[in-house]
DNA sequence: CAGCCAAACGGGGTGGCCCCCCGTTTGTGC
DNA sequence: GCACAAACGGGGGGCCACCCCGTTTGGCTG
């Protein structure tokens, strides 16, 4: 997923492995900011070792954000299952996941080359669109993309404020104008 | 609205509008992150006089862009005398807006002790909201905080994009399900 | 088990930024 | 014009990203 290529030695592994734990602390202290020195420093390297295994910043951060990312795919193709698929369920679940994970949000932009963790969630998200579309819960002409943007602005303007991200995901899924 | 005391000397005011002017240059090209330093060369100061004039980034991006958020107040309070009082319109050309002026979406964000950019705004879509519930197109249990906040989280999101800060509005405001 | 060498490491340099201290200049009221 | 508060700005401290290049080390080979 990442632009890593063979696994070579094993300190090269074991090193990724550190830098990784450390840069899970200090993001999830200081969102997607937070100082390359310092988790170099914290896991006992040098910054240019962090620099060699990890490119940029946005390749650190989805590295560091992929577990997580994997669960709510999975979690999607799970409620993708169940009777009218649950986009707005899911939607919810992404929202205030997005938004209470310091620093995942804004790494969920599209990337140009969509290498990062947008394009793991795009899959899911068109399979949960089309169920809902089937099942008349979704308007065919909303494209996934808008649905994931709208997702994710408001998960970076929730940030660390899971009952705002709840509200303005039901809001936006629901409209503004009485329930007719 | 900001710091500003009495006006005193001559060179202040002066040197506070080259300030100003070299700020929304640079802001306008790097967004809300813009180089201070940048911005005081450009102005022929030195940095320390920014930061005497300006005591923190938010101060400086609240001047910038204090003339644009008067005028969609009062473009607020404008559509707000026409029939129905078009809360709908004002929230997407305020999204807009917000999402095409580099550096204004992360300066709306509501601050501790609400000095900035948002209570310029708050009050004119309170009057908007208030207006919108009695025509029967708002809600009343949806606040007018979270309104903002939705708005603010598309443009924030939609930075440069004023189609996609459009589009995604619109689906927030009337809703994801076909319309029955 | 030793020796070799590509792979991996990390100290430290460069250049940038923010913020502020404090000695210097300047505008203004008298 | 003069005195003095008001305002200025050079430059230092501390932090950061990024990268060069001399040094160490893991693991293969015989």
């Amino acid at each position: 997923m990442t632009s890593q290529q063979i696994p070579q030695r094993a300190d090269w592994r074991r090193n990724r492995e550190r830098l990784l734990a450390a840069a899970a602390e200090v993001v999830a202290r200081d969102g997607a900011s937070a100082s390359l020195e310092e988790i170099a420093r914290r896991a006992g390297l040098g910054s240019a070792t962090l620099h060699r295994h990890f490119r940029s910043r946005e390749a650190l951060l989805t590295a560091v954000f992929h577990e997580g990312v994997e669960r709510l795919a999975a979690r999607g193709r799970e409620l993708n299952e169940t009777a009218g698929g649950g986009l707005a369920v899911w939607l919810e679940e992404l929202t205030r996941y997005t938004a209470t994970t310091r620093g995942l949000a804004v790494s969920l932009r599209p990337t140009v080359d969509d290498s990062g963790c947008h394009g793991m969630l795009a899959d899911v998200a068109a399979e949960l669109a089309a169920t809902a579309v089937r099942a008349g819960r979704l308007r065919p002409e909303i494209t996934v993309d808008d649905l994931l943007a709208l997702a994710n602005g408001i998960a970076i303007r929730a940030e660390n404020d899971p009952e705002l991200a709840s509200r303005l995901l039901r809001i936006a899924i629901s409209g503004v104008e009485p329930r007719t």
